[in-house]
DNA sequence: TTGTGTTTTATTGCCTCC
DNA sequence: GGAGGCAATAAAACACAA
């Protein structure tokens, strides 16, 4: 047991004439831990000194609690004069001393062995009691420094996901809107250039109807690019390699939606440039490898 | 000087480990 | 069961503005 706890205590500073003459008062630190928690500060810890030692101790009773734990137990107090008694005032290290300590507390990982203990009492000239307690303090104080940069980095982090998040999502509203238009044009264009009876089975189909949001992605969170809107069909003949000015087609290796982008984000999804897309269909040179593309589009997403 | 907020030193009971 | 760590807390010491 740690002999502090049974030291005297008190929660205020306390001047009571005691039997047996001249005594010494002693200052406690706080206490008022466990059942004691928010008791009355005086009778706490009255009633916890009374179950323990005296708080008053005449001076001799003081020089023979010294010798019995140790004159270093006792803790680092000064002794003043106030109105012609003796009493105890707490003792701040100083500038010297605290920096022996936060050395050895860096260099001993914030532990404190036994000897060690010992040794920066002997050298600091303080109890050893004391390095204990400002080690245990340094402790706490330590563990609330990290707690709150821990908290400086997840809410950073936390925030730089929403702006990513935020990006993503006003990129795939401006995506999903640039193929609506897209497609609403190729089908006027495809409308109007063929009679009904030739016109393709997926046009017929409505396979270039509006794409939903969730089958779309893009790549501007992570490289800035321009996005794309493609199809995984695997096919070697890709809308990218007929149609020119296209977009590069994904690699073969990223295929079911597992970043065929290249960037690792997990879309597979490619759109060619529109312009691009627009020409073909408007040369309507090969008009049947159009609507394929059309049609593995649509088999593909929907 | 004084009131107020912060830091430092210290104690307390409880808990875990050996 | 003792030693030591911890959270909670008290109070002195200190800093600083009004």
């Amino acid at each position: 047991m740690d002999s502090g706890r049974n030291m005297i205590s008190s929660a205020v500073p306390l001047r009571a004439a005691g039997e047996g003459g001249e005594h010494v008062f002693l200052f406690g630190g706080g206490g008022g831990g466990g059942f004691l928690r928010g008791a009355p500060v005086v009778e706490a810890g009255a009633a916890d000194c009374r179950r323990k030692r005296p708080f008053q101790l005449t001076a001799h009773e003081e020089l023979q609690l010294q010798l019995e734990l140790g004159d270093d137990e006792l803790g680092g107090f000064d002794y003043e004069l106030h109105g012609g008694q003796q009493e105890r005032t707490k003792r701040r290290l100083t500038a010297e001393q605290v920096r022996e300590l936060e050395l050895s507390f860096e260099e001993e990982k914030r532990k404190l062995e036994p000897e060690r203990k010992s040794e920066l009492a002997r050298r600091l000239g303080i109890a050893p009691r004391q390095v204990a307690v400002w080690f245990q303090n340094r402790r706490a104080r330590w563990k609330t420094k990290q707690l709150e940069q821990d908290f400086d980095r997840l809410r950073a982090a936390h925030d730089e996901l929403l702006a990513g998040r935020d990006a993503l999502l006003a990129d795939n509203n401006r995506l999903r809107s640039q193929v609506i238009t897209l497609s609403e044009k190729l089908q006027a264009k495809e409308s109007s250039a063929l009679e009904p009876e030739e016109q393709p089975v997926a046009l017929q189909a409505g396979a270039y109807a509006p794409f939903k949001q969730d089958q779309l992605c893009t790549e501007t969170a992570t490289g800035g690019a321009t996005p794309a809107v493609g199809y995984t069909g695997g096919a070697s003949d890709s809308p990218e390699s007929y149609l020119a000015g296209a977009r590069s087609p994904p690699s073969s290796s990223e295929d079911d939606c597992g970043g065929g982008d290249g960037d690792g984000d997990g879309c597979a999804f490619f759109l060619p440039d529109p312009d691009a897309l627009l020409a073909a269909a408007a040369a309507e040179e090969d008009g049947a490898q159009l609507n394929n593309w059309a049609w593995l589009w649509s088999e593909q997403q929907y």
